[in-house]
Parts: C-alpha cells; sequence; structure tokens
DNA sequence: ATTATTTAATTCGATATCGAACTAATGGAG
DNA sequence: CTCCATTAGTTCGATATCGAATTAAATAAT
C-alpha cells in the first residue's frame, strides 16, 4: 500500500496506539491527576524511598524541565514532598506523601475496569509476545541519546 | 523484576518509544516546522488529492480541535492553503502548496541520515517483525474509541 | 587556591493535545 | 415546513513537552 521505509511504518503505528492508550487511560483517571502525574506517584509506590527530580527525569526520559513541572503540580496537590538534599546544595529530595498513595490507590481502582476490557480484547499473549522487541527497540534509541 | 499486568508493562514501552522517536525526528526536522505538521504534508504528498479539516483529524486520530491547530499553523507558513467547501457551507477545503511540497521534501532529506543511523542499529526484520502486531493492538484500540 | 567545566533546578516561550463550550450549517422527524 | 439532533470548524483554558537560557553549587584542572 506505501512503500515507505518499515521504520517509518513502524513509528508510525507506535504514535497512533500512544496517542490513543495515553486518551484511554486519561480519561478513567480521577479529575486533576494526569498520566505523567500518575506515573510518578506509581514510581514512588512501586519502588520505594525518595528520588532527586533529576533522577526522576532520567526514569521517565523527560527533561528536567518537564519534571519540575510535574513535580510542582504534584507538591501544589500535596501529593509530594519535597526538601533540600542536606548532602547537596543544588539538590532536592522528592518523597510521596499518603495523600498521593491514596491519591495512587484510586487511580488504580479507576482504572481495573479499563483494564480489564483491554484484556477481553487483547489477550495477554499477544502483547507479551512484542514486549521483547520494543524493549529491544527502546534501548537502542535511548542508547542513541544526546551522546 | 515488576509484576505489573503485562498491558502495563506494553503501554509503558509503547510511551517511552514514542517519546524518544519523536524526540529524534523533531531534532532534524528543518526550523519550525513540528512533526505533526510534517505528518500532514507527509500525508497531502503520498496520497495527493484535497481534504476536510475533519477528515485529517479522523485520520491521524486527533480531535478537530488539534488538526485545526496544526493547520492554522500550516497556512500561516505558506504550507497548505484553505477555502470554503462548495458543497457543505459549514466545511473547509485543505490543500497543500509548492511550498509544502518543498518543504516536505526538505523534511524527507533532513531525516534520511537520522533513518540511515536507526537502519544501522535496528534491522529492518526486527521492525517488520513487531508490526503485524502492532497493528492489531492499534485497530483494537482504535474500534475501542467513543463508541 | 583559582578557574573552568559540569550538574541541579528553574524560568520562559513555543507547540501539541485534550475537553468544554460556542456558532453555523446540514439533515431528518413529525 | 418546522424543530431538533448532528456535524464542521473554532475559541478558550489546562497540561505536557521541548529547547534555550539562567542561577547556584559541586567538581575537575591547572
Amino acid at each position: 500500500m506505501t512503500n515507505d521505509p518499515i521504520a517509518f511504518e513502524f513509528f508510525n503505528e507506535i504514535g497512533i496506539i500512544e496517542q490513543l492508550a495515553r486518551n484511554r487511560f486519561e480519561r478513567v483517571l480521577p479529575a486533576g491527576v494526569t498520566l505523567p502525574q500518575f506515573n510518578v506517584l506509581n514510581h514512588f509506590v512501586r519502588l520505594g524511598g525518595e528520588r532527586s527530580p533529576a533522577g526522576l527525569a532520567n526514569a521517565f526520559e523527560v527533561t528536567r524541565q518537564t519534571m519540575t513541572n510535574t513535580l510542582q503540580r504534584l507538591e501544589a496537590a500535596g501529593l509530594v514532598t519535597s526538601r533540600p538534599d542536606p548532602a547537596d546544595g543544588r539538590a532536592k529530595i522528592i518523597a510521596i506523601t499518603d495523600a498521593g498513595r491514596a491519591m495512587r490507590q484510586r487511580c488504580l481502582e479507576a482504572q481495573a475496569p479499563l483494564l480489564a476490557e483491554l484484556g477481553d480484547r487483547l489477550p495477554e499473549i499477544e502483547l507479551a509476545a512484542l514486549i521483547p522487541g520494543l524493549r529491544q527497540v527502546r534501548i537502542v534509541l535511548d542508547r542513541a541519546r544526546d551522546p
């Protein structure tokens, strides 16, 4: 149908899927919480401990400016706290609050029906089969960053 | 490592890849042209003819508001033209200009080195193997839209 | 020890994107 | 024909995201 390079087709599908998935996820999240915000809360709950803004930016592959923005909104909503790093005058230390944990839980519950619905339509086996290949692509792209 | 649902892992990889790929694409585009803008120009050149804003919005899976925004920027830059649809008083008809075609060509040339670099690191065979699965996921997600 | 480079975080301006709400035109139900 | 629901396009406000530039602190180089 088209004779675009394979890479074009590939990234086209990726882009469309990302858009559709983000949209569906965001529509079921509790009011005021966005997907990037949820991802940060989820990160804290899953991995525990505290993190620097730069560490979070790195983990999510966004710039520090972007993470600053997201963290400011989370802090304004009382979902995370921020304190100076005693060991490094430039740095901050971000921690999740109890309200943040509760909100993350609410988000999970809100998403459960959506995940179940997707599970009906997309057998997990099919998704699982794609993950190793995607991970490899991600690693290659990641390694090819700015250097 | 984690015991998230498979779907979570999947969409996580999708999201990160999309972000990295978009970033790399945009950095090689000529100044003033963004990825969504290029995609519209490319669409016109590949498929020919004219299109309504709503048709373009549908093709790219974005809202009409978003497409209005992109088209206004393209028109301001002289890369597309807009005229009323004689058959429907509400509608517009968008067409690419010669400048738009030239710009699309410049974008392709600017991206060639990047595609070549990716080709070195990501054998096309691997990408090609993932495409059918991705397409299926995309179709399922697309079908599950707003109803 | 002084200087230069790197790193952390931020601010600013731009674009994309969505949802909500609006206007105008179309088209179908009575 | 009249009224109402639908559709096309737009405007507005919010969030995410990046690149560029700034400030301050840490680290390396000399």
